[in-house]
DNA sequence: CCTACCGATCGGTAGG
DNA sequence: CCTACCGATCGGTAGG
């Protein structure tokens, strides 16, 4: 009869093959994120990510061979999420602030990412660290692409005159980056950092009329 | 006959009682603030800091008995020292901005201070790490400072219009912190972060004239 | 300050 | 995916 197997089931039939195991892949990215999240990458333990998966941390290690894999593939999907999410967005000058604002109003639905970034990035500052030569990157790529909106705006007759887009390039992430922090320490106190309205008051500070 | 006596000498007397011990202590202090900063808290193990030292890891549990009260001691020591150099200076208004940079200047030739604070208080947004409190406070009462700064010089007419110290005091603070993110990621490298540089940029957008 | 030890936990492997 | 195990390391204690 339909439904009656040897294996019980669960109100689902178990998935077959490759779907059950990218899954089972995609529960433990979740997990992990949040965990380096929490803790960092160094206090996290794989039998404490392996747990919260409900498997054993040698299950885990069948689907990532070593603690610094998963850690490059939560970095890697993080930026595949990232770039589905608002790569699209190539706007121009102001209009790219403007989208900035509103990642940054984004991240505050979804501490998961901010607690991952900022944890990750200082605890990256350590030369060994296995994730510093990807923040490094990482900085030197954002302060690019910021530089260049910044110049645009320039162009555009936006940009307050003295406001170099070399220096202050490095000070816009540095504010986003600096909220993220206060935020964190804040968030679940009575008047939490409002981090997109932080940022478009500085940004306004930069151009000549508010974004 | 004197200089013989039935312990041997390192050419130095050694010294006696409680003078030995503060001596330890402060060793013992340099050490676990240069080990937190390069690794975090939690990564931070006693023995590696006992080693350095050149004792053993009980050793150093006889001068503090647990691994936190090393750290309360380590803020504690921080806030002392930061206190004894820079408590005296009560400028006022602009005058107190000019002395933040020159704060954020010496920071840069003390990277041991940057890497503490920076990681420790990204591992401390975890509302449970022992650092928690400390740092929440530390960042309220940075605030209300430098709030107090920006409506001063408000009175003296040195803020642009529409620069709202409550909204811009998280702002500084939040561009002090990221600067020195992306300072520690490429110090090494072949242009480093200018902290003191693009704070003294950033506070000039908010002034009528520059610092 | 030491040696010696405690129970717990770590990342990773063996073998199935 | 599992159990069982490896050597290493953790914070802290006993006892001196």
């Amino acid at each position: 009869m339909a439904g009656v197997t040897s294996t019980p089931t669960t109100g689902q039939e178990p998935l077959r093959g490759y779907a059950k195991g990218r899954l089972r892949r995609e529960e433990i990215l979740d997990t992990a994120r949040a965990l380096f999240g929490e803790v960092g990458y160094r206090s996290a333990s794989l039998r404490e990510i392996a747990a919260r998966c409900g498997i054993s941390h040698p299950g885990l290690l069948h689907h990532f061979p070593t603690k610094e894999a998963l850690l490059e593939a939560v970095l890697v999907r993080r930026d595949a999420v990232s770039e589905e999410r608002f790569g699209v967005i190539r706007a121009r000058g102001t209009a790219a602030l403007r989208a900035l604002v509103e990642i940054v109003a984004a991240n505050a639905a979804e501490p998961g990412e901010v607690e991952l970034y900022c944890v990750l990035s200082a605890e990256s500052t350590a030369p060994d660290h296995p994730a510093h030569r990807y923040f490094a990157d990482r900085y030197t790529a954002t302060r690019a692409n910021l530089e260049r909106s910044l110049r645009e705006a320039a162009e555009d007759g936006d940009l307050r005159p003295g406001v170099d887009p070399a220096v202050h390039a490095p000070v816009v992430v540095a504010v986003m980056d600096g909220l993220q922090v206060q935020w964190l320490l804040d968030r679940d106190g009575p008047t939490p950092t409002d981090m997109p309205a932080a940022l478009r008051a500085h940004l306004d500070t930069l151009l000549t009329h508010p974004l």
